[in-house]
DNA sequence: AACTATGGACTACAAATGTAATCAAAAGAA
DNA sequence: TTCTTTTGATTACATTTGTAGTCCATAGTT
């Protein structure tokens, strides 16, 4: 195993702190408790333990503002998903992106703005790849 | 916690052992044992420990042949395979479908054949909602 | 200056997970 | 019938994860 290499492996609580920095950062871990508040109902110490480990795993990266910490992402949001989506599919799917959506449709209902964008996407798609 | 509606968590390694179960079952641990050689480095232990595991999570079943058991899934791959993506999807894309679809185009090359088969869903979507 | 509250560091601890090894009973071989 | 092998059951053990609690130093408060 090369350590230099490793995906960092985010786990569903610590996924759930990345979040929340995500949506706005940089932030103190007093901001990143009071917006985890609406939707988890955790104790502040655990969300500190979080991003505490989401600083180790390389996650976090944090500037010290006097005695308290800013933290904010490493990672992009749209490259975690990204590669998130692709083992997802591949494991599940077999790397097929149809089936996919085809389960999704059956099991949720399909909006007709979903249904546009997927139309937009695959128009994009075909002006691209003609 | 009402333990009988629990949804059984399956971890990584389950369900390399539930997949090939799916693919073809029942079937006996050998079987398996031998099926996930191809793409798992695991002990023959190992694989015995999942599927254990995988009993005690009545994720799967088995009939007793003699000594042997013969196990098969409980859980239909399509039902897991749906719910998997329905939270996969809220997590990550807060259930819209279209950026997850867009970040995978992105991320891998749809083929001629994935836009078909997205096009042939779309297709049959607008037909049942018009 | 002494006292307290606060923030991060370190410690805790059970459950889940990855990855097997050992045990015991039964089936097959000699 | 006795020995060996095989199979599931049970046990093992380090790591990760969820979920905090305790310690220590510093920033504020009186």
């Amino acid at each position: 195993m090369n350590k230099m290499s490793d995906k960092p492996e985010i786990s569903n609580a610590e996924f759930e702190v990345l979040d929340v920095l995500w949506d706005n950062h940089p932030a103190t871990s007093n901001e990143v408790i009071a917006r985890l508040n609406n939707k988890k109902d955790w104790h502040e110490k655990t969300v500190k333990t979080l991003l505490s480990r989401l600083v180790k795993k390389e996650v976090l990266g944090f500037e010290k503002q006097q005695r308290q910490y800013l933290y904010y992402p490493l990672i992009a949001r749209e490259d975690y998903t990204k590669k998130e989506t692709t083992s997802f599919v591949s494991r599940l799917f077999k790397g097929k992106i149809a089936p996919m959506v085809a389960g999704f449709a059956n099991q949720n209902s399909l909006s007709k703005q979903d249904v546009n964008e997927l139309k937009a996407l695959i128009k994009e798609w075909e002006e691209n790849n003609d």
